[in-house]
DNA sequence: CATAGTACCGTAAACGTTTACGGTCGTCAG
DNA sequence: CTGACGACCGTAAACGTTTACGGTACTATG
């Protein structure tokens, strides 16, 4: 006698007023409940997830699919884990369990979903690393499995979505050089493939051009998103005849490899060259200071795992305002890295 | 109809039929077992894993967990992506799925395994982040579900493990630098609770014992694992008034930053002071280059995959001499940063 | 008192598999 | 011809839940 029926035998009632005891439905006496939820405490039972799952059609599971090797998605793991983490404590309040599927960077992202999606695994998945045209839309959408991704895609298939605000930073950052008399803007971009990247680009040059100014292509910089991304930028650029005086490091983690990449060179941010960045965590130990926009990582997870969970019938109803699409504003944070100015 | 009962009925054979062909028993026609395939891909049927899970009491998933917030594992999160991505490729050839179980930083790991185990989540579990008295092992080992740790520990339940050799470590490191006639050594070690931690202090202490030398322990500098504790640690150590001539960063990531908070007081890694460190993606880009330890985490997570699977009866008859217990060995990669000698 | 209504509980079916068991058919040796 | 045996397949039980349905006992209302 195992399970639900040993904990009934034990109580003298039937498993279904059990059941019904700890699925907290109404029609069951508060005593009997009271009396379940204690013997099912003191023998330690927990219900079964297979058979849960097999009569509900539902897993009770999250997934939280990335990829590892971080070449491509335009921040440091860590970044993943603080968003992971705020996504974790909306879950943990609906007693839904999160896990991560880290894709291998040996495998297609496209066949891994499908082999996960195949199996039932999940009842709900948040995407990140989405590709500027990013099949993994349309299947999930005809799978009609609720999903949110971190990051637009031109792919739309109505799915909620939240972004970072490169658009805002590049406008902010773009006026702010200027005004401290910069003309020869730098800046760097993310993967080709994701869709912040062209975002960023676009309303960079945009910005620019309200000012009367061009975008010149020599001072876009594609930079893999890490330490040695950024070292190797500031290689490119100081072997330039005609270096820029400013540039715009959008990637997180690039700053790091960057000053470095400066000082080994002589060169010293916001005495020689005005810098605008990201902060992380590690940003902060940065000297001279970094000026650069901030956000609550942990509060962006919390917001993703809301939207998801608005689209999931099971649960939309204790978020009925929940925003489902959303530019992440990040906050500029005044540092020394941009003090370098020109007389106008 | 659903599922495999649908399947039969396409075939017009029974159901037992279609599932001992998919699962490749031995009692079945191969001319059956071909046509059931091969309607199964044109169907798109997949089994369902709730139902597998309940009849078999296997749930085919494997849960390496993890802890968000690297303040306490010795390593930046890079390193786990690293070996995930090896345990990943062995559990693919058996067709077990591999999940990341990240414990919020702001919960209790033994309760979040103990909540895991309870659902019946995995049928294996990876262990990392262990502590020096670890009280999940005993839980795991009462409630006999098959786990492999990555890192020894002082709680002993006979389980594999797979640990880095910290020890040889500081054995390498002391001799090389006493050869170069350091007397002052430093060391850095990390939390507390780790017991690698406590490895390395003691084989740092006799193996300078063995050149008559004693381990200052005004040299024994704690330090996060990461960027900040490695800036914080050349802060220290440049506000001694009797400072070390030589360092030994065991952390990954600290060296970045440790470097860092040289070049602020003017001084240069092996010029002014010898480094002997370990090696991650991001030290390749330091300079002056870095004299370190290195090793391949993909092999290491390829190790403790193959390690968990000969301990499970079912996997085990795959790995029937793989090595359950080993201190993974790091190679010494010469650089520039431990080049300062003394004459002796 | 009769009736309706309510609160609570038991029964049994269903979810989609796997697998022990037994059955059929053909082959082959005696 | 008979019996044993092997190859293959169908049947049905079992895994542990949830939940629709119906039943009982009690209360309230007329």
């Amino acid at each position: 006698m195992t399970g639900i029926r040993r904990l009934a035998q034990h109580l003298d009632i039937s498993i279904g007023t059990v059941s019904r005891a700890l699925n907290g439905r109404p029609d069951v006496n508060e005593e009997t409940r009271r009396r379940v939820l204690e013997a099912a405490s003191e023998l330690g039972y927990v219900p079964n997830q297979s058979g849960r799952s097999l009569r509900q059609g539902t897993t009770n599971i999250i997934g939280f699919m990335m990829q590892t090797g971080t070449e491509i998605t335009g921040q440091g793991d860590t970044f993943f884990m603080s968003v992971f983490d705020g996504v974790q404590t909306v879950f943990a309040r609906h007693r839904l369990d999160l896990v991560a599927l880290l894709c291998s960077s040996s495998e297609d992202p496209d066949d891994y979903l499908r082999r996960v999606v195949a199996r039932g695994f999940a009842d709900g998945l948040i995407l990140s690393a989405t590709q500027r045209h990013d099949p993994r839309f349309e299947f999930l959408a005809k799978q009609k499995i609720p999903f949110v991704t971190l990051g637009r895609s031109l792919t739309d298939v109505g799915q909620p979505w939240l972004d970072l605000d490169f658009e805002g930073m590049a406008q902010v950052s773009i006026d702010r050089l200027v005004a401290r008399g910069h003309r020869r803007i730098a800046v760097t971009r993310p993967h080709d493939d994701i869709n912040l990247g062209h975002l960023f680009i676009d309303r960079s040059a945009s910005a620019l051009a309200a000012h009367g100014l061009a975008l010149d292509p020599d001072l876009v910089f594609s930079s893999l998103p890490n330490e040695a991304g950024g070292y190797h930028v500031a290689q490119q650029l100081l072997a330039m005849k005609e270096r820029p005086t400013a540039i715009l490091l959008v990637n997180e983690t690039i700053a790091i490899g960057f000053y470095r990449g400066l000082s080994e060179a002589g060169l010293k941010p916001g005495r020689d060259i005005a810098i605008i960045g990201r902060h992380s965590p590690q940003s902060h130990f940065l000297s001279p200071s970094l000026t650069g926009f901030t956000l609550s990582r942990r509060d962006l997870g919390i917001a993703l795992a809301e939207a998801l969970l608005a689209t999931m019938p099971a649960f939309s109803h204790f978020y009925p305002d929940a925003e489902l699409r959303k530019v992440w504003k990040e906050e500029l944070v005044e540092g020394e890295s941009d003090a370098f100015t020109l007389a106008t």
